[in-house]
DNA sequence: AGCACGCCGACT
DNA sequence: GTCGGCGTGCTC
């Protein structure tokens, strides 16, 4: 008997992403809830993936098309993950295709089938002759002797032991002295790591012992929970993770430990592999598309129960889900770039809730959102306030490039980094130097008075723009005016751009210190993950003095020869056009300084900047996390950011600039009408439309529109609206971006 | 989003 | 007469 079920199809944009009823033919077999098949899907009926939500209408007067097929039972989606895609769809307004393409792995739903590789196992049958004499051929001989003295071996394995081929065991087969058994192999390239068994008990301190009660004391509640874990550099964050990593895997419950793509290196990996064996599976983005799928079934099988990666990890299907730690928490890569534009911390409370699990947050310089919730009592603040064995912080000290160049010093280098780093070299230590080489917009900043031009409505500095005519233009509210000729504070006629890159200091620093091996790491130089991992390892084995670098050096591991680090030009990336700027700005420090002196050697930081006396290098160089949060927090709250509201960005993209103009004008006529209509009860501020901080790119334009409201269902439903009903034209396309971490 | 359909201008 | 530009409509 035929029936009829309801499909979700993940080819329908968003605006008719809805369900659609097929008929089930019999020999397909049941399809509950969440399995994935394939349908024919509009005019030229071309095949498309679907997710079945239920039974559909049975109603005989509609005219419906079949299911194609099915796909294997135990890659369903099973309740939690259908409601985990309901919730993106939902909170960050993509469609149902877009969320379980986020899911699951790639290989899953690719054109080129599943691409799941088998090992074949040898066995002996019963009616293999237990006397091999009885056989003519001496290759039968051996491989029956064989598998009789080591039992089950893949096929490859016996083919290379014995020197036989593969054609010889299968005429063993048809003899029916010799079974075959097919398994599916799961690729782990981390398997070798876990050879070498680690397990030695932690010992933790006072400090850290009370940090780990009280966290574990949240864990034991058994209730959804969040707690965040504020630990200075080298106050031993990752003895507690692993001492609860213990304690949730003994419970027989799941784990997922997060880092940013920087951090996974050979080391930690190393660390977990050794200490948790075969249970652990590893998740980053150099992995293949099989490797990913091989992980995601060894999870979604059971095999394990420590998953460690990268930000698509928190959708590691493991069934029963204890805790998940989100380390350096602050790191931008936690928010997806792709639709749909999810936050890692999100998935983990939506998770959390499903399992009643813990999230550990963990970071030396939380965000603002996750430190404003601790501060309100939302999560559970545990702090780890000194460095693990005494260890002194890196004394600090702040250079005024600008006397710099009234002394006619025109380097990148100040004379007290020169001396600092010739003394490094002469001790036979290594140093580290740090420029941050991404804000490529350019600002405006006074060589005399360190000034640098900001919107008068925003507090952010204003972006200077060559075309169509020189102009200061603010992206967060479109204001726009002409550069000054002379400085407003101090009517000084030298104004220039802030600006160097690293390999202008790489050349600077070969003709200058001639004797000093440099090595300069930025993403021109580490053009792969091992390319990264290899110059990190040469650094740490001593085959250079000074590691050059962007933000990747502010990242490394332990590098105990370090004394000395230098922040070429602190303020650069503080002036960009967006709110978050200083709150990057101090954790960047923070970091670079953090660097220097982890062992017993005391560390020395400069740190050379054209405002000196800028609060946020001050508190950085003091390495006070609170003061600055508190003054920080005072500033956003003034002027209404978050996380004192949500912000949600339209961009509209078009090939056509008059289309997209029309649209976008379109669009926040809409806007403004819903807002003061149907939805008059949602607060909302809308800034724009603006151009895009870069307007034209691959023959395409675009324009932004930006709000500040709170991102409730109710505002959501206007922006549903808004999005499906808005934008009449072909031509442009519209993508979301709640809570954007670059504005 | 994709793909079919259909209506109008330039061409063998 | 027809080929193909793209504006419009539908997807079960």
């Amino acid at each position: 008997m035929e029936s009829v079920i309801s499909v979700r199809v993940l080819d329908a944009p968003f605006h008719i992403d809805k369900d659609f009823d097929y008929d089930l033919p019999p020999h397909i077999g049941a399809c509950p809830r969440g399995t994935l098949v394939r349908v024919p899907f509009c005019g030229g009926n071309r095949l498309s993936w679907g997710v079945v939500t239920g039974e559909g209408d049975p109603g005989a007067d509609v005219r419906r098309k079949s299911v194609i097929s099915k796909l294997d039972d135990r890659f369903a989606l099973d309740e939690e993950m259908l409601g985990l895609c309901r919730f993106l769809c939902d909170y960050y307004l993509c469609s149902f295709g877009d969320a379980v393409r986020c899911i699951l792995p790639p290989a899953l739903l690719s054109a080129h089938g599943l691409n799941i590789r088998y090992t074949y196992l040898c066995a002996l049958t019963a009616s293999a002759p237990s006397d091999a004499a009885s056989l003519r051929s001496p290759a039968h001989r051996a491989i029956l002797a064989y598998l009789a003295a080591h039992g089950e071996t893949p096929r490859e394995d016996l083919c290379r032991e014995l020197n036989v081929t593969s054609a010889q065991i299968k005429a063993l087969c048809e003899k029916g002295y010799v079974a075959l058994r097919r398994q599916e192999e799961l690729r782990n390239p981390y398997a070798q790591y876990a050879e070498a068994r680690d397990a030695s008990p932690i010992h933790l301190s006072r400090a850290q012992t009370a940090a780990y009660d009280q966290i574990a004391a949240l864990y034991d509640a058994h209730t959804p929970r969040a707690a965040l874990l504020h630990g200075v550099t080298g106050s031993g964050k990752t003895k507690i993770m692993l001492s609860l990593i213990d304690r949730v895997l003994a419970d027989g419950r799941g784990v997922i430990l997060m880092v940013p793509e920087i951090a996974l290196t050979p080391q930690t990996v190393h660390i977990f592999c050794a200490r948790y064996g075969e249970r652990v599976a590893v998740i980053h983005s150099s992995l293949s598309a099989g490797e990913r799928f091989d992980a995601w079934r060894r999870i979604s099988s059971g095999q394990v129960d420590l998953v460690i990666g990268t930000r698509s990890a928190v959708f590691a299907p493991l069934k029963n889900l204890g805790l998940m730690i989100v380390d350096e928490e602050h790191e931008h890569t936690y928010k997806s770039e792709q639709d749909p534009k999810y936050h890692t911390r999100q998935i983990c409370s939506y998770r959390a809730g499903v399992h009643n699990a813990l999230v550990l947050l963990a970071s030396a310089t939380p965000s603002f959102e996750s430190y404003y919730k601790a501060k309100k009592g939302q999560y559970t603040l545990v702090e780890l306030k000194e460095r693990f064995g005494g260890a002194k912080l890196p004394e600090a000290e702040i250079v005024d490039m600008r006397e710099e160049l009234r002394a006619g010093n025109l380097s990148p280098m100040s004379r007290t980094l020169f001396s600092a780093l010739e003394e490094t070299g002469e001790r036979g230590e290594q140093a580290i130097l740090f420029l941050n080489r991404r804000g490529y917009n350019a600002s405006l900043q006074c060589k005399n008075c360190g000034e640098v031009l900001a919107c008068p409505h925003c507090s952010v500095a204003l972006t200077y723009h060559t075309t169509p005519s020189p102009r200061l233009m603010c992206h967060l509210c479109g204001y726009r005016a002409a550069p000054p000729r002379v400085c407003p504070s101090c009517a000084s006629p030298h104004i220039s751009y802030v600006g160097f890159g690293t390999q202008k200091v790489e050349t600077e620093l070969s003709a200058q210190l001639p004797e000093m091996r440099v090595l300069r790491m930025d993403a021109d130089t580490t053009g792969t993950k091992q390319a990264y991992d290899t110059m990190l390892d040469g650094f740490r084995r001593g085959e250079a003095d000074i590691l050059l670098g962007t933000q990747m050096v502010t990242k490394g591991h332990d590098f105990p020869r370090v004394t000395l680090v230098g922040v070429l030009l602190a303020d650069m990336g503080m002036y960009v056009n967006d709110f978050r700027a200083s709150e990057r700005t101090f954790s960047l420090l923070t970091q670079v300084i953090g660097r220097a002196g982890r062992a017993e050697a005391a560390g020395r930081a400069v740190i050379q900047t054209f405002s000196p006396t800028n609060e946020v290098i001050e508190l950085a160089k003091r390495q006070d996390y609170c003061a600055f949060y508190n003054s920080e927090i005072q500033l956003r709250e003034k002027m209404c950011f978050p996380p004192f509201c949500d912000m949600v960005q339209l961009t509209l993209t078009s090939p056509k600039e008059k289309n997209l103009f029309e649209a976008a004008k379109r669009c926040a006529d809409m806007a403004v009408a819903q807002a003061e209509g149907d939805f008059s009860d949602v607060p909302l501020q809308m800034f724009g439309p603006m151009e895009a901080q870069v307007y034209k790119q691959a023959e395409q334009y675009r324009l932004r529109l930006m709000f500040k409201c709170r991102w409730n269902a109710r505002t959501r439903e206007l922006f549903r609206l808004l999005l499906t009903e808005a934008p009449s034209d072909r031509s442009v396309t519209v993508t979301v971006d709640i809570n954007p971490l670059h504005s």
